[in-house]
DNA sequence: CGGATTATTGAGTAATATCAATCAGCGTGG
DNA sequence: CCACGCTGATTGATATTACTCAATAATCCG
């Protein structure tokens, strides 16, 4: 078996270990899935609204992000997904989708058959809690969207965003909170973050000037995190699904 | 046992049944499940966020909504929960809320130990599947939610709102889905959609004046429920979880 | 009946979108 | 190697949406 895909289950478990305690036979288990690797360009779509599937999908380098369709072809972003998280669990019990997923930029992943899935939850009862307390991670993730695009400015959704994806990329082994690799255009923010690219450029730039933020390449440096946070009017149960700080728990219900 | 609870469950069994396939003797099983009933206030928390449950929570009557805090003491809700709806299923995986419950009207829920649902899954591992389906079709809508406060004005969001409860009240047998009481004051709703009360009411005063729309009381009356669809920029995919059309499927993967 | 909440309306303000133009980077084909 | 075309970033001017503040009316509830 290529390399690749056991690093990248590997991190998957890591990922899952976070917040789910696992025996030695799951993790064993976990690694022998078999799956299928698929590698992206930019734009590309691995699902479209309607589509009926029959894998789930591991990101393994990149960002996927999963999408509403709009009216006038427009498409909001409903969640920005990173190397180790698991970006169609939906799937597994829901086939038919009714969202998208799309590359945001060149991407690796990997397609788990949902006969494979469904399989291991079957032997291993524990991984079905495990699989659901992932998809209730990221609903978790959505509900702080919501609360994101309903009731901040745009300056405070954008910087909740980078603290966000600054925690998620720390946590996933991928970066530091203040420090990591943003592979995105101010157009796919904007997408994200319910703004347009040009109100997004001039936020940040906004930010910038506050001494908040330094953007070299596609390198976020959060100058001032505390201040960040603050601006982002994160509350303490705000990022709780993100965070690896002392209030996080392990959870094994069977 | 009362009554009551039996016709509870009996009402969360086909709410179930609308997506997932259930066995006699999961039926069975969820109707033999222990609760306590709570009655509740308008405004009261059933939930505050950082608190760790040990149960979930029923809807049997009246409307419970999911929130997440805010700075400045306001409350942004993103989910509206209603009669058949377990709103609470998130903390049998992850028993610390990021998120808060209240009442929106005067209610009544069902509280259910999560020990019991745990020894349900494990009897029963299809169930399992069912309440982890039932989180994914939450999720679905919460992503609905991020598009409406993302890429919709006020006129689409509010119009959105009321197809959506409109279709999920039709489902749970509480109403037509042109046609139903919806006990909110237009404050809940412009928490709901990240809108002031001000402007939910201008809004709402637009739709009546363009003939979509009769409010009554505090009853709903779509004139024209295609033009309503309409503006709420609702795309084919846009209500599946919501739906009881023929395009919906009902799954049993165990 | 009286106090509290909710609904409604008006006027002015702030945030964000829209439209338009320019600029920078970058890969590609000639 | 350079010219071209494409995408993405940046900036300016203007339009629109929704918010804020404020006042009053209606309704509910004890």
């Amino acid at each position: 078996m290529p390399d690749i895909k056991n690093l990248a289950l590997l991190q998957f478990i890591a990922h899952v270990e976070l917040c789910s305690e696992l025996s030695q036979r799951e993790r064993d288990a976990i690694l022998n899935l078999e799956s299928r690797e698929k590698h992206l360009g930019t734009g590309d779509d691995l699902l479209r609204p309607g589509d009926t599937v029959a894998h789930a999908t591991l990101v393994v380098k990149g960002n996927v992000a999963r999408f509403d369709p709009m009216r006038r072809g427009t498409r909001q972003i409903t969640a920005i997904y990173m190397a180790g998280d698991m970006c169609d669990l939906f799937s597994v019990v829901v086939p038919t989708a009714g969202w998208g997923l799309t590359a945001l930029n060149v991407s690796t992943v990997l397609q788990i058959p949902h006969a494979q899935i469904i399989d291991l939850v079957r032997r291993y009862p524990n991984l079905a809690m495990v699989f659901w307390r992932e998809t209730v991670l990221d609903a978790m993730l959505m509900s702080h969207w919501i609360t994101n695009l309903g009731s901040k400015d745009a300056r405070a959704r954008i910087a909740s965003l980078l603290c966000e994806l600054g925690l998620r990329m720390e946590r996933a082994g991928i970066g530091k909170r203040d420090n990591y690799v943003l592979d995105l255009t101010q157009l796919q923010i904007g997408d994200a973050m319910g703004l347009t690219h040009v109100h997004v450029n001039r936020t940040l730039g906004r930010l910038k000037n506050e001494g908040l933020l330094n953007m070299q390449e596609r390198r976020i440096c959060i100058t001032d995190w505390d201040h960040l946070a603050e601006v982002a009017e994160i509350v303490p149960t705000f990022l709780i699904p993100c965070s690896d700080s002392p209030e996080r728990e392990v959870h094994r219900a069977i």
